[in-house]
DNA sequence: TATTCATATGAACAATCATTCATATGTTTA
DNA sequence: TAAACATATGAATGATTGTTCATATGAATA
């Protein structure tokens, strides 16, 4: 064993106590990379923006590209992002597809999220 | 003009009121780009595994190295973003720095993101 | 004050990601 | 069925980001 092998802060009693405490309240290794996954989603001011226009309506690919002022190929990647994630469902009515959320959390994590901006 | 300029979704009418209500309803580009950042930061499961040890104890930053087998630099470097968005906070005690939650929107935003990924 | 311990930080690198461009798929209509 | 429209998607690219390594700062102690 080399000399400087971490001890690491000293207290061997307090450390292994927060090491139990964590081993039994933290989630799953999956449930973690999930969380962190969909944070990862809202992480993206594109689609916050789409996840607000969603908000007021129910709105197909084009009408949100243009209200976006952005490419359709873009709005349709990052849809395909939000329905991976199940935060928005669609819909085909023709031509078109319309796209609404899916999910009542999104409307809660993101009114948390302004909040905290706000202190 | 063009002839393939876009007309989109035909539908005019629909258009302008969706344009309409949604710069109504849109935060400032500020607050979507800082919302956008807020949840970046939750999108990395290092970081939430920080947090996770942080809802049950005030640690200090090499027993949270030692808790989630990392080195410390990596958990510092990621201290600071947690710090930079206020989602903890520091407190210094002689050569250790002890960091603890910072507000209380951390808590319900990590659960609402579990209650989603749980469906 | 020199050493040791705890933490912070800059640079570098690999990996991830959002957008663009070109094109494919699916649907309606002439 | 051919053309036009709406949407989806693969590849490429520039930008961002998490970790590592080396080192700096700050505090206690011998």
């Amino acid at each position: 064993m080399e000399k400087n092998e971490a001890i690491c802060c000293d207290n061997v009693e307090v450390h292994e106590e927060l090491v139990k405490i964590v081993s039994e309240t933290m989630p799953e290794e999956t449930e973690l990379y999930d969380l962190a996954e969909l944070f990862k989603v809202f992480g993206d001011s594109t689609r916050i923006r789409i996840l607000f226009v969603l908000f007021e309506a129910e709105v197909c690919v084009c009408d949100l590209a243009a209200a976006l002022h952005m490419t359709q190929s873009a709005i349709s990647h990052q849809l395909r992002i939000l329905k991976q994630n199940k935060l928005v469902k669609s819909r085909r009515e023709g031509k078109s597809v319309f796209y609404s959320l899916a999910d009542a959390h999104v409307r809660t994590i993101i009114a948390q999220g302004r909040e905290h901006i706000e202190e």
